[in-house]
RNA sequence: CGCGGGGUGGAGCAGUUCGGUAGCUCGCCGGGCUCAUAACCCGGAGGUCACAGGUUCAAAUCCUGUCCCCGCAA
């Protein structure tokens, strides 16, 4: 089918890859205009855009679908849209521009986690299963009905950014797959059934952690914010950011943000038992091995974390 | 010219204010002790103190410039 790709980041690359392989024809890749990168703030083409052009497709460039996105959309023709993580909104007028209208990889078994940070509030709650779903683009917020589903399962380490990762190859495939059958006439979207749960984007302060909190609780939610936006507590009056802990079921006598610093491990104090910290990054230095950070410490008593 | 922290043996740090032989905790190599250990004891290797100039009898330390890393902000 002539189909246009519409997506930003990294996680989209997948999808774009599996549906040329599969013998589609990109008439054209939607992505969001170059944006300032870094502390620099060079000008930085999305990773879409950039092995869009590698590939010699055609971009286009757009934060949102107005009159002259449109026409560009509406020039290339397009059978179908395929769209993950495109990152803006497709506006009511634009939905019926390509023939099948847009069809949306979205990283959750709708209708649960509808929203722009659905692995990361599987992570975040604990879910034990997720996935990804297929659904053609209405009105509504991630409500269409659904072409097709996958799931995955979320191991006990999972980080959002790893199984982000795993869902962006096999959900690319389920993608392929819809538009596959959607070209072939053989497919039908189903209404979504089900709990609807919600999964708005992440902010910076739920990344925050929490010492009060149960060890699992702070787990899932350090697994959840990372590697976007991260994990992080306060230290000294300076932010201190965190990677995935263990679990220390053994250490119960420290309260919550209370550090031990023993031989060569470092476990903090929850609101049940400790948990064991890996990888740490001290405002303005590289992340480094917790107990790489520990060995620098100059006075270990006063150590405790907010 | 957005704000800020930093670059010292393989790792993490101290030393820089008030220039004067390179320090701490680890790791590594060799040896010892122990039933054993994230244990302990003894010995050892390893650093042009990011780079380039300057001041000085003397610079990790003071002055000037450059490069690189990171946090915040966007």
């Amino acid at each position: 089918m002539r189909v246009l790709f519409a997506g930003t980041p990294a996680v989209a690359l997948p999808s774009l890859e599996v549906l040329r392989e599969a013998g589609h024809e990109i008439v054209a890749v939607l992505t969001r205009p170059d944006a300032p990168l870094g502390r620099k703030r060079v000008m930085t083409p999305s990773p879409v855009a950039a092995r869009a052009q590698e590939l010699g497709l055609p971009v286009i460039k757009a934060d949102k679908i107005d009159a002259e996105a449109a026409a560009a959309i509406a020039a290339a023709a397009p059978e179908v849209a395929a769209i993950v993580a495109y990152g803006a909104l497709i506006p009511a007028s634009a939905l019926t521009l390509p023939t099948h209208g847009w069809i949306n990889l979205h990283f959750s078994l709708l209708p649960a986690w509808r929203g722009a940070a659905p692995v990361q509030h599987a992570v975040i709650n604990g879910d034990e299963i997720t996935g990804a779903s297929t659904f053609l683009l209405e009105k509504g917020l991630d409500t269409g009905p659904v072409y097709g589903t996958m799931t995955e399962t979320i191991r006990p380490t999972d980080t959002s950014a790893a199984l982000l990762e795993r869902l962006s190859h096999s959900g690319a495939i389920l993608l392929a797959q819809t538009i596959d059958g959607i070209g072939a006439g053989a497919l039908t979207g189903i209404p979504q059934q089900g709990e609807i749960s919600l999964a708005p984007k992440l902010t910076l302060e739920d990344g925050h952690v929490a010492w009060g909190e149960p060890a699992l609780a702070i787990n899932r939610r350090i697994r959840g914010v990372t590697s976007e936006p991260g994990a992080w507590t306060m230290l000294a009056g300076q932010r201190f950011k965190l990677g995935p802990v263990l679990m220390r079921p053994d250490v119960t006598d420290l309260v919550p943000g209370q550090l031990l610093i023993s031989g060569k491990i470092v476990v903090v104090g929850t609101g049940s038992h400790a948990v064991e910290l890996v990888d740490v990054q001290p405002a303005g230095k590289k992340l480094m091995k917790a107990t790489d950070w520990a060995r620098g410490l100059g006075n270990k008593e006063d150590v405790v974390f907010e």
